[in-house]
DNA sequence: CCCTGATTCGC
DNA sequence: GCGAATCAGG
């Protein structure tokens, strides 16, 4: 695919009314969104912005080394003993409650009545929901449980999480929810 | 990891 | 001029 009158002014438009750069190359087709982006820069658009003087960053330093943050406080509440001996502590073959590492559960639902735009999104995202069971969940897996964790029929959602947060954009949702509206609610 | 745009550089 | 690879950020 080449860039063709048509195809640019297609990229311009859809530039110009702030559509990303993968947005436009899924539109365009046969490019890719680094494709679009090269263009838009060689097009002299890249800033969104009319004449923006803007010096922007006219000279770049090149760190030959990435500071990387230090972190990874990371909590660490048991084991301590680096020398376990041999005691081979049978291993407890029923916690009741699974509960996941750190990361808060959700308050369940269960009789709670939420919002129903929010209930109606959960709905369907539960049907494309991706079924994880608990080893399989990451820093960016939904972590919202589906079913009674008591038996089989029991998964987490899965699905990417909204940035930072531990369920993705639906569960987020019914998550957090602010207080106002689940007031009067009951009564 | 999902995404965004920005830049570089061989083609 | 092109765009994949890379960089930098959310």
């Amino acid at each position: 695919m080449s860039w063709t009158d048509d195809r640019v002014e297609i990229l311009k438009k859809m530039w110009g009314e702030g559509k990303s750069a993968s947005q436009i190359a899924k539109e365009l087709g046969g490019v890719t969104r680094n494709a679009v982006i090269g263009k838009v820069h060689r097009l002299g658009l890249s800033n969104r912005s009319g004449g923006a003087t803007a010096a922007k960053t006219a000279d770049k330093e090149k760190p030959a080394a990435k500071p990387k943050a230090p972190e990874k406080p990371k909590v660490v509440a048991t084991e301590s003993d680096p020398k376990p001996a041999n005691t081979p502590v049978k291993v407890m073959p029923r916690p009741k409650l699974v509960v996941t590492a750190g990361q808060p559960l959700p308050p369940q639902p269960s009789a709670n009545e939420i919002s129903p735009e929010a209930l109606a999104s959960v709905r369907e995202v539960e049907k494309k929901a991706k079924k994880l069971s608990v080893m399989e969940l990451t820093e960016r897996t939904c972590k919202w449980p589906v079913g009674d964790p008591a038996t089989e029929d029991f998964w987490f959602c899965g699905l990417p999480v909204q940035s930072g947060k531990p369920y993705c954009e639906a569960h987020v949702g019914v998550a957090f929810q602010p207080m106002s509206s689940r007031r009067d609610r009951k009564r």
